[in-house]
DNA sequence: TGTTGCGTTATTGTTGACAATAATGCCCTG
DNA sequence: CAGGGCATTATTGTCAACAATAACGCAACA
């Protein structure tokens, strides 16, 4: 067992990739012991790790019963967007104030990487990037408390794209991909410029782009787990 | 050991009410098995007890240290108040809009027991529960998001207030209870008659009043701080 | 044939003992 | 007497065995 608090993040990644990417499927169980086996770890840490994974809700954790893979409804998605929408826009109106030069090449750096992951096909990563530039915006606005609740729906905000997307993919995902990646451009542009309230509309506009691409119609999931529904937290 | 889940939460309002009250004093170290005596509970429960309320950022959890109450700084403080500003403003909008006569009378129930705590002295209880009618009109306006991240901030908005009031009480607490309490009428009022733009407004102001009576400046706190590092127990 | 009850198995929850680590005090030395 | 290193103690972190619980299958019966 080989093992400290920096494997858990590892493993939490790990797991978080295999959701985003559809390889664990909302609803699927997953077993203590099994992921105990899976990554050398101890069921303790493995216990730790659910615990994160349900703060976040990428799993949802029933008492006596299991783990299973989150499967946000389109409502709790609209809702997360609007939460996305009020949280980031003030977060981008304060960063945008008062952007140093410094912090936009951190914000340039972060793009590149960004880029790079698209051009290179490496879907996961691109969208664990992308989350993160909004993040990184959080955390370069020096706001920890709204930053830590992004924290928290971000991560979701990609297991809900990850879900929902299939369906309105038309133009497929590498269009959305790029798109995704040059608001971003935009957005970083008139934040090092200090165009306050340009900045902010475009965060709203990318913000709503995206939630657009999504096929929330309310009807569409009929076999959810009857466990889950009744299960009471 | 006469525990359940159930217990867990009893002792969490435990903790959060001595915190509160200042019998816990912010720095204080709360050993787990000191703990684990007084409440009668395995070191396993009072662990997570632990995690929960670092989650709350009510306590600091230093890893092969300790855990030790939390000292919110002022600009987390003001930060904390800002987010509230940005949050609750939604929430009452949202319910504002769609205030039905059922919740209008849950609301004023709900007043009814924080006007009682207020005439028969009993201050943590109002102090809770006026946190609570925050919360009841998250819950009531269906935006389970928003709402999870006011009990995240709450908890620690009314640690602040009592670390922060002392100062700021020139005209005495019962006073700000009075106020605050007349306030959540007023705003009640505009949310049952759907006025949505006046509620907003009055939450708006009444989080501003409240932040206005802290004493926030950087530097009182150094003072402060002596005290409780001198401070045995 | 469908269903109820029971026994078995699989899985989660809890605990107490042990390991690792940090805090404390003591002694020894310059 | 001050300071640094070592031994002791106190506290947190981890694990593995055990208990509690829920899922499952089977059989008996209507």
């Amino acid at each position: 067992m080989n093992n400290k608090t920096n494997d858990l993040d590892t493993v939490y990644q790990r797991i978080w990739e295999a959701i985003v990417a559809h390889k664990l499927l909302p609803g699927t169980r997953l077993k203590e012991e099994e992921l105990s086996e899976t990554f050398g770890l101890s069921r303790g840490f493995v216990r730790k790790l659910l615990l994160q994974l349900s703060y976040h809700k990428l799993v949802n954790l029933v008492p006596n019963s299991g783990a299973f893979v989150a499967e946000p409804s389109p409502e709790e998605a609209r809702e997360i967007f609007q939460a996305r929408r009020l949280i980031e826009a003030e977060l981008v109106r304060e960063l945008a104030s008062k952007c140093t030069a410094r912090e936009k090449a951190l914000l340039q750096e972060h793009l590149e990487r960004e880029h790079q992951a698209i051009e290179q096909g490496q879907q996961s990563l691109r969208i664990r990037l992308s989350g993160e530039f909004h993040l990184l915006i959080g955390k370069l606005a020096n706001k920890p408390v709204l930053t830590s609740f992004l924290h928290e729906i971000i991560p979701r905000s990609s297991l809900i794209v990850a879900l929902y997307q299939g369906a309105g993919a038309r133009k497929g995902k590498t269009h959305h991909s790029g798109l995704s990646c040059s608001e971003h451009n935009e957005l970083l542009d008139a934040i090092a410029d200090h165009q306050v309230e340009r900045a902010v509309q475009l965060m709203v506009d990318h913000l709503d782009e995206i939630e657009a691409q999504l096929q929330l119609e309310p009807a569409a999931d009929e076999d959810v787990n009857l466990k889950h529904i009744f299960a009471e937290i």
